[in-house]
RNA sequence: GCGCCAGUAGCUCAAUCGGAUAGAGCAACGGCCUUCUAAGCCGUAGGUUAGUGGUUCGAGUCCACUCUGGCGUACCA
């Protein structure tokens, strides 16, 4: 609907030149009494043109030229809005469009050909995944499936830090428990990781290599195993929630490839860096941050940055066109930074998209509950999806936009599964399968032979709704938002159940029925199109 | 102190980059199953969009200030 408006428009282009420096926006009316689509492009030229909007809304009507096959009736309303209604014949054709198209509708090849990488969760692994990382994970994956949609050829990567204080310390934890379980007195610190896991890990030691590590380092044979058995464990989480990774980067490589010596003898050579301190730094404030940072600490180890800029780099020589950085609330202030060191390299940062997302914050029976791994009062991702299912947790992150904060409440969400959303949504594709098994007995068969038959107000929007899908995919991958996608579905379903109610397929003339069928084919298509986009399950019977 | 994100129905959140009468779900109340799945449908109730001023044909959305919450503001990542 929207393309036949823009073609229409295009050729308008030529008569009204006025029209061909501005772009035309055309979006759904709230009220459907307002139409299909509206445009508010006379309001936006009324200035410029210095004249009443209203009089631009009636010269642009009457120059238009369309195919009343296709459009009904164009309306001028409210302070110069132009609403375009559609005829019930055009609104019945996206059937075939759909059952046609099948695999490639809703899909766009603008992209193809382009490289994009997604890096998301890259939590270090000195424990499990938090109900926190599980926001970022699900976020990072659905953004990922969403630029695939677009004709990007994604590679989701993890990047991690296996050296570093944080694993010396998981390395020390380790070994303490080791020897507290061949029976030594040893103080348990403060700052170990106090987790359990911990704890299961020095048993796997045990185990495997017996009672002879007392001499062993911390950060040998404890921090490896630690790493390893983390490790799986994460992976074994986002394999849950059916993500995976085609890379997990090392940060150590960056070092042993030299490309951290590279980087930093390039910000030398462009005379971006100097001594101060013992340490060296990197002079943000030629490059148009606050302050000056550190780079090198004065014990000659890197900040975080340098590995970081080192690391973008390799996306660049790895040749991706779009790079997705899905970072929580806590990276912030971080990323100008490694933005602005990128840029000076000679890299163009406007490939680069950081996505901030909002914290989750978990609520158990009206208590906040603050994350730390180290203490081990977190509440694992592994938890949640015992408690709720990994459908739930896929939908529940998905289902509210990353930039607002959001509010999980644990003992509400056990009480509440069954009146969750992603419910109404999987329901509305069982039901339509049953409809499918029952018919398949009667021996009727969908046909788009005579759709100009609905043409109930039921019928008329879903028909519309379903119109809008590729808008949909389109509009929330390039702005990078999931959500829109979960809330697509909801009115999708929505309209579903309401045709449901009121259209009858069996017992229906036979080929109102058989068109009715084609229609909720079409349905399920779509409701099974969204759903894997969230990374949902399309259940057959519920 | 400064920076970023936010504040919308009792609760959790939407609102198509400034559009028309601000919408859903949950919770509350009332109705609808001898016919394709009642995990559904219909209805009722619920709002000064934190507050004050401003910008214009038009503001939840943009600007300024105030209040409240989250995250930062490292030679931690």
């Amino acid at each position: 609907m929207k393309n036949y408006l823009l073609g229409i428009f295009d050729v308008l282009k030529n008569k009204l030149t006025y029209l061909q420096d501005v772009e035309i926006g055309f979006n759904v009316p709230q009220n459907n009494v307002n139409g299909d689509y509206s445009t508010n492009i006379a309001m936006m030229l009324a200035k410029k043109l210095k004249r009443p909007p209203r009089q631009i809304a009636e010269e642009i009507v009457e120059n238009l030229s369309y195919d009343s096959n296709i459009i009904e009736k164009i309306e001028i309303a409210g302070a110069g809005f132009i609403n375009f209604y559609f005829t019930p014949e055009f609104v019945t054709r996206i059937i075939k469009t759909i059952l046609e198209e099948k695999d490639t509708f809703g899909r766009f090849e603008i992209h193809t050909g382009k490289k994009a990488n997604v890096e998301f969760v890259s939590a270090n692994p000195t424990g499990p995944l938090t109900v926190g990382h599980g926001r970022n994970a699900v976020l990072g994956d659905t953004v990922a499936n969403l630029l695939e949609w677009i004709g990007y050829k994604v590679d989701r990567e993890y990047y991690f830090n296996n050296a570093g204080r944080q694993m010396r310390v998981l390395g020390e934890s380790v070994k303490a428990r080791y020897l507290q379980l061949l029976g030594e007195k040893v103080e348990f610190k403060e700052e170990y990781y106090q987790g359990e896991y911990i704890i299961d890990i020095a048993k796997t030691v045990l185990e495997k290599y017996g009672e002879n590590l007392k001499e062993e380092p911390a950060d040998g044979i404890f921090k490896d195993e630690a790493e390893r058995e983390i490790f799986e464990n994460i992976k074994r989480t986002l394999k849950r929630l059916n993500i995976e990774f085609n890379t997990f980067f090392n940060e150590k490589s960056l070092y042993d490839n030299g490309n951290i010596d590279k980087v930093l003898t390039e910000f030398k050579k462009k005379n971006l860096s100097y001594e101060k301190d013992g340490a060296t730094w990197l002079k943000l404030t030629e490059l148009g941050q606050e302050q000056d940072k550190v780079i090198i600490k004065s014990t000659g180890e890197p900040t975080y940055r340098l590995p970081d800029i080192a690391y973008h780099v390799t996306k660049f020589e790895r040749g991706y066109d779009l790079m997705v950085d899905i970072f929580g609330a806590d990276h912030m202030a971080t990323y100008p930074d490694v933005l602005a060191g990128v840029q000076a390299l000679g890299y163009d940062k406007e490939k680069i998209k950081v996505i901030i997302h909002q914290f989750v914050t978990v609520m158990e029976k009206g208590e906040v509950i603050k994350m730390s791994t180290r203490k081990a009062n977190f509440i694992t991702l592994d938890e949640l999806i015992d408690e709720v299912g990994h459908d739930v947790v896929r939908y529940f992150f998905n289902m509210r936009s990353y930039s607002s904060h959001m509010n999980f409440d644990l003992s509400l969400a056990k009480k509440q599964t069954d009146e969750n959303p992603v419910f109404y949504l999987q329901y509305a594709h069982a039901r339509i399968s049953s409809i499918l098994r029952t018919v398949k007995d009667e021996g009727l068969r969908s046909s788009t032979d005579n759709l100009d038959l609905l043409k109930t107000g039921s019928e008329q929007n879903l028909l519309k709704h379903l119109h809008r899908f590729p808008d949909e995919v389109f509009y929330a991958a390039t702005n990078f938002e999931p959500h829109k996608i979960a809330n697509y579905l909801e009115q999708l379903a929505a309209l579903f159940h309401k045709f449901y109610t009121e259209c009858r397929i069996i017992g229906s003339e036979k080929k109102l029925a058989e068109a009715r069928l084609a229609l909720i084919i079409s349905t399920q298509i779509i409701l099974k199109k969204g759903l894997s986009i969230l990374g949902v399950s399309a259940p057959e019977k519920m």
